[in-house]
DNA sequence: GTTAAGATTCCG
DNA sequence: GGAATCTTAACG
């Protein structure tokens, strides 16, 4: 009742099923500034908007997540300090992350919480497409979307239907340099 | 200025 | 198992 309600709602979109239709409601800032450990999973079920230069606007079910959360987190780029690199994750919910990685691919995060709260949810997979390096590739996410807003983006937005998706738990992917604690924690979702 | 390693993917 | 490919961060 209330879940529906509680998150701020700054837009509206109608999708045509077969026979059915089913209305998105776009995430608002009150989602993301949660802590990330609440966020992550929520985001599991929700669609991926991206009108980038592609008419009509192309819609994917996010299906996989993983949280990074703050300076204690080593497996968290803002456990390496405030850079330009990590700026934009000091900022409140809402905004893109995205960086280079293995000299060809793009990462792309949703940072959340509160200002100076460093923290980011990886996008791993959406719907039909599985890993974060290929999600950017065919979404055709690069650096230029470091910063933006998706509140008030008009290329890129998140949209949920009301209803929560069922998602399994597990350990991070790659970070094993980490360490423990930080290589354990299942803050890995995928849906089930 | 130089260098090591990386929140990956694809090929063999 | 190893290459591709280059930015970032650490060190000198």
């Amino acid at each position: 009742m209330l879940t529906a309600m509680r998150y701020s709602n700054s837009g509206r979109d109608m999708k045509r099923g077969s026979g059915t239709e089913m209305e998105l409601t776009t995430l608002g800032r009150d989602f993301y500034t949660r802590d990330v450990l609440e966020v992550t999973p929520d985001l599991i079920g929700k669609f991926l908007i991206i009108s980038n230069g592609h008419s009509p606007e192309r819609r994917f079910m996010i299906t996989e997540v993983e949280a990074y959360r703050g300076t204690d987190d080593k497996a968290c780029h803002a456990s390496k300090g405030r850079t330009a690199r990590t700026e934009i994750m000091y900022h409140t919910g809402g905004k893109i992350y995205v960086y280079f990685v293995y000299g060809m691919y793009w990462m792309l995060n949703i940072v959340t919480g509160k200002a100076d709260e460093p923290q980011a949810v990886l996008i791993r997979g959406v719907e039909g497409i599985s890993g974060p390096g290929r999600v950017t590739r065919e979404l055709e996410i690069d650096g230029s979307f470091y910063g933006t807003d998706l509140i008030s983006s008009e290329r890129i937005r998140i949209a949920g239907n009301g209803s929560s998706a069922h998602y399994n738990a597990s350990p991070r992917i790659g970070i094993g340099y980490a360490g423990e604690p930080w290589i354990s924690k299942p803050w890995r979702f995928m849906i089930r």
